[in-house]
RNA sequence: GGCUAGGUAGCUCAGUUGGUUAGAGCAUACGGUUCAUACCCGUAGGGUCGGUGGUUCAAAUCCACUCCUAGCCA
């Protein structure tokens, strides 16, 4: 058995042969986010992730470009390497299957495997598409799916894993392991598989047909066949190098865990367990089959359609942290999840903007204003704050208990119920009237409470939030090495709250999350499909355009398209006339008596009576200045109270978050505006 | 057609091995509060747990059939 303060995750290695997309983010954010956490409670942590390179589609593709397939390979890396440098990925090693020590593992283990014959060479016959080369089968043929003059009967012959051999032992480890495939769903679903006959696996192509792999080194006709070249990462990633003997991956496997997508769940449970079987090498510890991100809408995502998870674009409009924090905290990990940019800005603006960093905020900005700009002293704790530290006691070991379960929404959580405690604390504590009364004692040790629930959070979410909770920790004055011991005693003993040190400096800087009030116009943008020239053809039903009528062709999309983005948020003349705007008369302005930025107006709009109108402008005008003022007022709004005072009318003002000037009409009360 | 996953409040979902009045968040309504990012706190309404049948003292949970949705495969 390892030593339990080493600690090793792999996600898969990413094929080559497209672009980074969402399920691939998931995965390396879900490895990072454990790995990162391991390695706050001291453990030596090895986090391999990387790219599967070779194959069939990969040179098809470095065929097209012109390229040789390893400078095409070279090309893609640089989008892999951007997505995770983008997500924050803290990973150890980034392994290629290209890379010349993996190439050398593979080599070593299949010669092994050929000495020992666990691989065999055998011929079959079958029906070959000629264009699309590959082999398809008897049932497709049937089914019409193919062209016949495109088919030949071939045989080939070809290098094979006996991996039927092991479907006991496979059965048998999987049974008396309950751990090893998880979540327990998937387990069912592998001895499902395994229920029936096993066979053997193919592991080579012919290089007359394929050529862009890893050499058999006991045939060089041939190159090893994907998955046999790309599970094997796994191991020779940590250092083995296929010998017999080999001792230099036994640091870090068996690993922890291999994360996977559901969608690969009997390559590596069946072919790479058994590969280790053969190769001699015990069997990961648990192999963690994740579910998807699909579109809520229910439709399958695709760009025309507008519904496609970005992730970049997660990042640039909400951020790295919240876009983590996200994906880990709206589901279960191992389910599947519904997505959608509305659900995510309102998870964001929610847990993030108004609970967590709201709190955080506000209790920076009483303690500031109140009590200067150190760390209070602790005083004397009441039961309240008994009951605070010891939530956060127990928050602790549940969020421990799910973060090594890889149960991410449950650990979050539990922190998050801490805030809302938190939240409940200040809201029956009432700092605002201790400190209105004077009561300087109190008010410290309330105030000391919500600094220290804050960087309670700020080192929990460390892990989830890296740049977050380093901006929210330095404001106290704390870095990563801080976050790490004080996670380090909290799981000894518990948090005490007592993490600061009276007297030391605090800052408030920025809340942590603005807040949203509507979806970024990018995402916005996005979500309204903008068809290209090439497939608003395809939505005209035209196949193909002639050189000579392309550019008439173009000139009506342009059009078309013109016309759209101009028609788009438009509203009608009718829409417009529901409005009920008039010219009004301030005729009297007086504060309001519960809210210090509402100013309570009498104005007269034409009407027997003035109408009462609650106004957010008290920041800028005093109430004598806006008395005989001339306003423009809109006046059939649906009345409501603002702070227990009927509000009438709205008036008209210009500036998007403090007023900068009201709208003005010179003309008689009620006259009608528009 | 086969396999897999799912169907629980208006929305998104929890519901461990069957066991009190089926929960949470959001949304809605009402109330409280002013420290804060128009935020926070409280209360309320709202569900024949897809349907039918069965096992059981007891079913959202187990079984059978069935309807619907999504994904995968042939």
């Amino acid at each position: 058995m390892r030593d339990e303060r080493t600690f090793t995750i792999t996600t898969p290695i990413y094929y080559v042969n497209g672009r980074p997309h969402i399920g691939h983010a998931y995965t390396t954010i879900a490895a990072d986010t454990i790995a990162r956490y391991r390695r706050m409670k001291g453990h030596e942590v090895f986090f391999l992730t990387g790219t599967d390179e070779h194959g069939q589609k990969v040179l098809e593709r470095a065929t097209e470009r012109g390229m040789d397939p390893k400078a095409h390979c070279d090309d893609m890396v640089v989008h892999w390497k951007a997505m995770m440098e983008k997500l924050g990925i803290s990973y150890d090693r980034f392994i290629r299957t290209t890379d010349a020590d993996h190439i050398a593992t593979v080599t070593t283990v299949l010669q092994r495997l050929f000495d020992q014959d666990l691989i065999y060479k055998d011929t079959y016959k079958g029906w070959y598409h000629v264009s699309d080369e590959i082999f398809v089968t008897e049932k497709d043929i049937e089914e019409g799916k193919y062209d016949k003059s495109e088919l030949r009967e071939i045989e080939e012959t070809n290098y094979f894993f006996k991996m039927g051999s092991y479907q006991q032992q496979l059965i048998d480890a999987i049974e008396s392991n309950p751990t090893l495939i998880q979540p327990e769903s998937r387990k069912n679903e592998v001895l499902g598989f395994l229920r029936k006959t096993l066979g053997d696996l193919c592991i080579s192509r012919p290089k007359s047909r394929m050529s862009w792999g890893i050499e058999l080194p006991f045939d060089d006709e041939f190159v090893t066949y994907v998955w046999f070249d790309a599970l094997l990462n796994y191991l020779s990633g940590l250092g083995y190098d296929g010998s017999e003997g080999c001792t230099a991956h036994l640091k870090w496997w068996p690993a922890n865990y291999h994360l996977i997508g559901k969608d690969i769940l009997t390559t590596h449970s069946v072919y790479w367990s058994t590969m280790l079987f053969a190769i001699g090498q015990p069997l990961v510890q648990t192999l963690y089959a994740h579910g998807w991100w699909v579109s809520a809408d229910g439709a399958k995502m695709s760009k025309s359609k507008g519904n496609v998870i970005d992730v970049d674009v997660l990042v640039d409009n909400y951020g790295v942290d919240a876009t983590r924090y996200f994906f880990l905290r709206e589901i279960s990990f191992g389910a599947d999840g519904g997505f959608t940019y509305e659900g995510f800005q309102q998870r964001y603006n929610v847990d993030l903007a108004n609970d967590f960093g709201n709190l955080t905020h506000r209790g920076l900005s009483m303690a500031l204003k109140w009590l200067g700009e150190s760390v209070p002293p602790v005083g004397e704790r009441t039961e309240a704050e008994a009951a605070i530290v010891a939530r956060a006691r127990e928050a602790v070991v549940e969020y421990d208990a799910q973060m090594e379960a890889l149960q991410y929404n449950k650990a979050l959580e539990a922190v998050i119920s801490v805030v809302d405690a938190t939240n409940k604390y200040i809201d029956t504590q009432e700092p605002w009237a201790i400190n209105k009364r004077g009561d300087t004692a109190r008010l410290q040790t309330v105030m000391r409470t919500l600094l220290e629930v804050s960087v309670y959070t700020g080192v929990l979410l460390a892990p989830f939030m890296p740049a977050k909770s380093a901006e929210l920790l330095g404001k106290f004055g704390l870095d990563h090495d801080d976050a790490k011991r004080l996670l380090g005693a909290w799981l000894d003993d518990g948090p005490g709250l007592d993490a600061l040190v009276e007297g030391a400096p605090v800052s408030l800087g920025e809340p942590l999350f603005p807040r949203f009030r509507q979806l970024p116009e990018a995402i916005v943008a996005m979500l309204t499909p903008d068809p290209t020239f090439e497939e608003w053809l395809a939505e005209q039903g035209v196949e193909s355009v002639s050189d000579a009528t392309k550019d008439a062709w173009q000139a009506m999309y342009a059009r078309r398209h013109d016309e759209e983005k101009a028609t788009k948020d438009l509203i009608t003349f009718d829409d417009f006339g529901k409005l009920d705007l008039r010219a009004g008369l301030i005729l009297e302005a007086g504060p309001h008596p519960k809210a210090d930025r509402l100013l309570v107006l009498k104005v007269d709009v034409g009407e027997h009576k003035p109408r009462q109108v609650v106004a957010g402008i008290a920041s800028k005008y005093a109430p004598e200045e806006l008395v005989g003022k001339r306003v423009v007022v809109v006046c059939n709004l649906k009345p409501a109270k603002l702070r227990g005072v009927m509000s009438e009318a709205m008036l008209m003002a210009a500036g998007e978050k403090e007023v900068v000037d009201l709208a003005s009409v010179v003309a008689t009360p009620g006259e009608v505006v528009r």
